[in-house]
DNA sequence: ATTTGCAAAATTGTCGACAATTAGTTTGGT
DNA sequence: ACCAAACTAATTGTCGACAATTTTGCAAAT
């Protein structure tokens, strides 16, 4: 089973959510991932602190925070709303993953100790198993996407691009791939490219793993601009 | 005289100050840059929300921001404080400084528009201008470095490049170069750096720019670093 | 003398109420 | 009928006080 390390935890990397404000945010990230907070929507204080059970403070804390990982927008004196998905939005978010993530992967060949590479084919392997046992499926599929990023952008050592992509990026990544439902033929060949980059790491070229990785996420970014293309055509 | 655009808007890019919180940002951000807040020190909520004679709502809402742009580090129950300088936070976060304004450099170079550029053309000028008034007196030649940067990255036109450059990396970049007080040989040269960028974005080459840039980057890190080894050497 | 445990003090997190600002509605005028 | 201005209602920003947690200081035991 993969681990899904974004749901362990997330934007808290390290530490437990001990207080209101982190309990609410892990909520607040999972209903606006999962759309049960609507794109577009505006986000009514009040409302919310009700529902659940905490009055405003921890509820702004945990906004500000929103606000940081591009989940919300907010306009002094007059509310926040929750974030819409666009075609610009998507290209701007990705054309810096690529980048980010690129950079991840040269530090990581750099800096990951043999263990965690073998943790990491380890995590593959495990992918491999559950995918041929769920043929399709998606969901398990993006999670271990997502694990598997997850794990080379720790592997940066790097405290401000890790803080960056899984504290700021890696929610809005999430969104769109769950609003859109990610899946398709892609799932097989994603699992190819994730080899490659494992082997560059492991064989200590930083080079060819940012090569490998930008085009794995740029490959990623062309399917979904065409989920958003399609869904674009639905509206019209 | 440069237009310093980190003084206009800094984090509230594009609007006013309008909030108790929004003028507590602006005070604090400066205060922790320039070491009126020590690097290391504790901030405490009580003491601070006396001095700037505002309760702690808007206090804690400041210092969420502030930890935004890394300029503070919270632990929940235990406060906060002011970040530490190393050579080793100077190098994750140069690393990605080059990384991403060489991408801002490369859509600038696509996005920008003649105006603009012209515009560009005319601060670099200006420049040359006042740094050969003021020979040595390295504050405006720095404002004014930070201010070509603060152009091209919006010249990217990428809302999340700019929000992560801009808001959240350049208070760490500027803070680094007070506190340790870049100047020296540097400062005529990277005047002909930054009219190399220019013309390679005014060519639309961004491929180029993006190389200059990182260049140039990597440069003013070699700078900063044999800086922060002469103060390390002062410590032993 | 050092360490362990407890108690007191200080600090952070949370709450409910009030002030300031904005959005919506009604009313009056043209 | 339409637009503008004032008024009302709702929402956001701020405040002071309380609760929960952590740190500090002291005392007792090894």
């Amino acid at each position: 089973m993969s681990t899904i390390i974004g749901e362990t935890f997330q934007s808290l990397l390290g530490r437990l959510p001990v207080t209101s404000s982190d309990r609410l945010l892990l909520e607040m990230q999972r209903a606006i991932v999962e759309g049960e907070l609507p794109a577009g929507s505006k986000i009514s204080e009040p409302e919310l602190a009700r529902k659940f059970n905490v009055s405003r403070a921890p509820l702004r804390e945990a906004m500000a925070r929103l606000e940081r990982c591009h989940l919300i927008e907010r306009i002094p004196n007059a509310g926040a709303r929750v974030v819409k998905l666009s075609a610009e939005g998507l290209q701007a978010l990705y054309q810096i993953r690529e980048e980010l993530e690129g950079l991840a992967c040269r530090l990581a060949a750099e800096n990951m100790d043999e263990h965690e590479i073998e943790q990491l084919r380890a995590l593959l392997d495990q992918h491999l198993k559950s995918q041929r046992v769920r043929e399709g499926e998606s969901y398990y599929q993006e999670a271990g996407d997502l694990d598997f990023h997850y794990r080379i952008i720790l592997g940066s050592k790097n405290p401000y691009l890790i803080n960056m992509l899984c504290d700021e990026l890696y929610f809005l990544v999430r969104m769109y791939r769950v609003q859109l439902g990610m899946n398709g033929p892609r799932v097989s060949r994603a699992f190819d490219e994730h080899k490659a980059i494992i082997n560059a790491i492991a064989s200590r070229d930083g080079e060819l793993a940012d090569l490998l990785m930008r085009r794995h996420i740029a490959a990623s970014r062309g399917n979904i601009e065409l989920k958003l293309q399609q869904v674009g055509k639905q509206h019209d």
